[in-house]
DNA sequence: GCCTGTGAAGCTATTCACAGCT
DNA sequence: AGCTGTGAATAGCTTCACAGGC
């Protein structure tokens, strides 16, 4: 009764900006596993990911994952760690809340990418737009989340609705069990805490690089 | 001779977070302003925003902007105290590539909200795509990139083409000028020192999302 | 009493730098 | 010779906490 689950525990936290590059060293390392490649050592693939060898090193060190000072490391080992980490093996399942513009683009953008994620449910207001099919993915009227949510177990959410909608509809998922939330919208959601947000604010972003398209000063 | 531009300068850089919280308290504030607030304290500027109190007079500090202990900030003054910062009195021209369904969503979006920036011109590989209208948008193709930007005097541009393509027009912009980006492909963009990028990286944000959707351990 | 402005403290991610290994 | 693993140092944003003001 000790441990049915040895998997890998590092006991510390990971950090989200660790979880950020872990995704993206993932996506690095299969295409380079796929051209062959089989070592790699911190600076090529800190090269490859624009962040320092340190940088690399220390997130490997947080994953518990270990190369050879004479080799690197091994690329399908390591792809197979972060997996480890990112996906426990299982597919997450995600749903969709909102199919206008923005959100059947967002479907289409994840469709056949990641196949550890899987779009199983959308959700609109509008009812003229449920039961459609859009990129594989079912569309439900919003009234029928908590039962769609709790059916397939759906603890991962896109808010892809207008501003004004926006907390409402998180409130709505939140009590219904998402706790994990990807939001378009240009608002910042209030959640309970222990709930994750990971805010994609288009509007914040141009202003940012607005901003710094101004800032051509002396560097 | 001495300062023919005497704007407001906050000697110190401003850290890109505190200019992407401006950008949220503009908006915010302009809501309020429509539904006519004119006078707000910290605590409830933080509260709209999900952030603390400290941290907005800090933000407010930053770019030198002052309110009275008794009344909080002027609603309005700080609007106008913020685009000063944010937008130097002139509406900054931005340029899209990729006009895909990523790219058509991210026009989209962008139209009718912050008139103080305007894309201005959208570029596509395909010529097929050349010469309509998008959006009010023009659409270009490519290769008439460096005519068009210099023309137009832009220096900020939207990245929507696929992760594949992404470094070479990151790097063919950079040369025709543009020193700020706003990068939707899934992958890191070398660019010379002194140039921007904002990574609004979809797939590795679903992946963090997913991953927090995992962890519902205690909390 | 309750707010702002801000020096100082705190915190956490990043980077350094070097011992250890091969 | 050149790489990894990592304690220690650094850096920079955030929060504390309190003086000052109305």
């Amino acid at each position: 009764m000790a441990e049915p689950i040895p998997i890998r525990q590092t006991a510390h936290r990971i950090p989200v900006q660790t979880i950020g590059r872990l995704s993206l060293y993932r996506r690095l390392l299969l295409e380079l596993s796929a051209g062959g490649m089989r070592q790699i050592y911190s600076h090529q693939l800190a090269s490859a990911a624009v962040a320092t060898p340190a940088q690399v090193r220390r997130d490997l060190m947080m994953i518990g994952f270990t190369g050879s000072p004479r080799k690197g490391y091994a690329v399908d080992e390591l792809i197979a760690a972060v997996n480890g980490v990112l996906a426990q093996s299982v597919e997450t399942s995600v749903a969709l809340v909102g199919v206008g513009n923005l959100g059947r683009a967002i479907l289409a953008y994840y469709t056949n990418r990641q196949p550890w994620v899987r779009f199983v449910a959308a959700f609109d207001r509008d009812p003229d737009k449920a039961n459609r099919i859009i990129h594989g993915c079912r569309v439900y009227p919003f009234e029928q989340a908590e039962e769609v949510l709790g059916r397939e177990g759906i603890r991962a959410a896109v808010i892809a609705v207008p501003a004004a909608e926006a907390q409402r509809v998180a409130d709505r998922l939140a009590l219904a069990g998402v706790r994990s939330f990807l939001n378009f919208a240009p608002v910042r959601l209030h959640l309970p805490t222990g709930a994750f947000v990971d805010d994609m604010d288009m509007s914040t972003a141009l202003d940012r690089v607005a901003y710094y398209a101004r800032q051509q000063r002396q560097t």
